[in-house]
DNA sequence: TTAATATGCAACCATTTGGTTGCATGTCAA
DNA sequence: TTGACATGCAACCAAATGGTTGCATATTAA
């Protein structure tokens, strides 16, 4: 739910890169998803922990294997609530840069 | 440039909420941007040098002042290049988790 | 049943992060 | 010219972060 778990958890390479293996792949096991990363399997965990928390990626227990799934919904909402605000402005903003800067020389 | 310097910088709220106030009010002096925040102007000095390794804001110089501008380019590159790729996948990735989940039962 | 496999958990560690204080420098105004 | 004001810079600090190792537990397969 809260914005700031998922800007937090986007914010490291490793758990986007996890976040992008799941969107190839959806369902990988945490030994699938450690394959792929250049760490031991307790620190992709740790990673998935992060995202789990910031509701990027849901679990399914499988016996004693453990499937991961992307949540995209967050990342939704981030682009709707937060980006869209800046987009909006865009042009605008940096139309005032521009004539700043032509206005400084 | 670096796609990696602009998720980092937005993972910190102070620095969210110093682009909302450059997004409300563009332009604004160091002074004026610490005014608003909870912390000493050092600190918030920092902020604005991440955002500015992000190249999420841009300062000019005026006299003994420094005015901040806001470049949303970054911002909606982000946008276009990484979360509009979660954003294609967004049906079918629910949808195969709801599967799955129906499946468990 | 027993061994291998998949994951969980905790302690520990180095580095980064986000903040502080203190002082230096440059510019404007009286 | 001199004092006030806006910013810059460096040292320092506590806490968070990202990783490790070691061991425990649960499930599957031989």
């Amino acid at each position: 739910m809260s914005m700031d778990a998922v800007f937090r958890a986007l914010a490291d390479p490793t758990r986007r890169q996890l976040l992008d293996s799941l969107h190839i792949r959806n369902g990988q096991t945490l030994n699938a998803l450690c394959a792929e990363m250049d760490m031991t399997r307790q620190a992709v965990t740790k990673h998935l922990a992060i995202l789990k928390e910031a509701n990027l990626v849901t679990t399914i227990r499988k016996g004693r294997e453990k499937e991961h799934y992307l949540n995209p919904v967050p990342i939704n909402e981030i682009a709707d609530r937060w980006i869209g605000k800046f987009e909006r402005g865009r042009l605008n903003a940096l139309g005032d840069l521009k004539k700043r800067l032509e206005r400084e020389d």
